[in-house]
DNA sequence: CTGAAAGCGCTTACAG
DNA sequence: CTGAAAGCGCTTACAG
């Protein structure tokens, strides 16, 4: 399959009739090489056929010009909205991204943070639950994204107030009448945080939720239970021994999705026999089936910010080491159609059928 | 940030009072040392701090034991059984896995495979659609996954047969009785084949469909067109134009949730006023709220045989090609409660009103 | 197992 | 702009 060696900056050189620095010049972009060297440079490597060699050029450079993103689970969609954001700040800037996830590596017994530093990013983004504080690197800028629970000596974070979220859900909730109010639950730190602020300002306002789920003991590196699978199970639960529920709220739009397919089971139409709400608003949620009412978590914008503050971190020079930055964004109601006012005399059972 | 220079391994061989030959055999898993040796190393790697420089090990053995995968865009559901099926392969051989999408690096203006080529991946899996075949690599494995258009010389091709899953998919509507079918239509070359066994097997039963969509202007790099919210568009206006129509079929499981959105919209009731089968049998289908007749694509099976395949292609010599392998599975039917028997006397405009 | 050595393909000053 | 040179941190034979 291999056709001998792969032609090298000084293949490139020879073709061009230049100097091996120029050539090296030209490819990094460097402003100095006329228009002329240019074209010559990039005239050569098409025709022979060139592709830089990563490897070298990161050893020799001693950086990456990347930014590496620990996540939990690549398939989380709120993934989607939050990468983008820190794609628009990093694109432009030619800074490459690299994720590393708990689950894709799982066979080397690598952690994420080992897979980054191996491949030596310039900055890390946390974006994931972290088992233990121990070993985030310190070698290299560190920015928190979310609520999460033990902050990292020195690193700056960036944090959407889930609690304000979970009051935002409570609020509109109350708002539209509901009294009784059911909560699918889950046990990592940020749904926790959620139900804390929704359960806090329902009490105040004389109402006491009823709970499902959220009671996993919480060990390092557990299965996630905010799916939509144990959000269908915990909702068709919660509404058996509760059918005089009128609303519920589901730690995310996940578990939220899970809910919506239990009301369908259950032949409660959403909202008029059910109201639900969710939070993220995960790209799902806008979809014509779903259709949710959501908590906006603001992903898009965490992730510009989360990627602005690494870039600041990474362009301080050694020992010009400023104190941590936190910044915390506001969580927005997004109002759809799977909420609705409490209607005066509600059909527990549902659909009244022909 | 930095803290000096970070530990290489001569740091490790002198921590642990052996030779730096002995600290990379025992890194790379070389069976030679002794347990003895293993242990000192292990432990003089924790107390350093030491992470092993993956640019510097690539330079020097001249392969990366990685394999990269071009894919469209990451967001599309059946890429998580696919890299399953990948990963569970790869994975005990200790080999890695790099994934390129064409959305990634739109700003650097570089393709899936010059990215994957500068990481200088040891083999390829495309499971993308190609603009164009003339910047494949030569000179590395090269696998095709699915019926895509333009074989490339020599690469070893796993597809699975779209046609027959447009066939089984046709098989289904007719077995339960409907006569007035739509297609919710796909421009790229996977939904055209669909399409195409389709609407054979309807034809040669008597049946002429209604298609929707299917008509961009295919261009490379175009907006593709098999998304959520164009299936739920295509839906309603086919739905609105021919209220007639009792089942649908989409291109895949993405468009079909739109189809069911519309239908939602519409008060067609799912599976009793419209039946609705997909295509990918994606982890979305089997949920409580979509609960999808679809066709299984086999995606998981489809990334286990490729990753054989090109570790295969891989662990050849120099010299000894063999000819390409060609393998098309089959898909399936997998039955759930979106399609139903039609019924004597439908009701098109649904929901009755109480 | 050790130790000395070459080399992977780049980047980075540096003198001209 | 050129050209010669050092060096990034590993891997890979190779003689002992």
């Amino acid at each position: 399959m291999s056709t001998g060696k792969r032609p090298t900056i000084l293949d490139v050189a020879a073709a061009a009739g230049v100097s091996k620095s120029l050539v090296s010049m030209v490819l990094r972009g460097d402003p100095g090489p006329s228009a002329a060297s240019r074209a010559a440079v990039a005239e050569a490597v098409a025709a022979i056929g060139y592709r830089p060699n990563r490897a070298a050029a990161i050893l020799a450079a001693g950086r990456t010009n990347t930014v590496g993103i620990a996540v939990d689970d690549y398939r989380n969609l709120w993934y989607v909205p939050f990468i983008r954001g820190i794609r628009s700040v990093l694109g432009p800037l030619g800074i490459r991204v690299a994720t590393a996830d708990n689950y894709s590596n799982e066979h080397l017994a690598v952690s994420p943070f080992d897979e980054l530093m191996s491949l030596r990013v310039d900055g890390i983004i946390i974006a994931a639950e972290l088992p233990t504080t121990a070993d985030v690197p310190a070698d290299v800028p560190v920015v928190m994204v979310g609520s999460r629970a033990g902050a990292i000596p020195g690193a700056d974070t960036i944090t959407v107030d889930d609690e304000r979220g979970g009051e935002l859900a409570a609020d509109h909730l109350l708002a539209v009448g509901h009294l009784r109010i059911g909560h699918i639950a889950g046990s990592d730190a940020i749904a926790r945080a959620r139900r804390l602020g929704f359960e806090r300002r329902l009490r105040s306002a004389g109402v006491t939720p009823v709970i499902a789920g959220g009671t996993h003991v919480q060990t390092t590196g557990g299965t996630p239970d905010t799916t939509e699978r144990n959000g269908f199970e915990l909702s068709m639960r919660l509404l058996a021994e509760h059918p005089d529920v009128t609303a519920v709220f589901a730690a995310n739009d996940t578990m939220a999705m899970g809910a919506l397919g239990a009301a369908k089971r259950l032949g409660r139409s959403v909202p008029a026999d059910l109201s639900v709400i969710g939070f993220d608003d995960s790209p799902v949620a806008a979809t014509a089936l779903m259709d949710l009412t959501t908590i906006d978590a603001r992903y898009e914008d965490l992730g510009r910010i989360a990627a602005r503050t690494v870039v600041g971190r990474m362009e301080d020079r050694v020992g010009t080491s400023r104190p941590p930055t936190v910044a915390r964004l506001e969580p927005r109601l997004v109002e759809r159609a799977s909420t609705a006012r409490l209607r005066a005399n509600p059909s527990p059972r549902g659909r009244t059928s022909p």
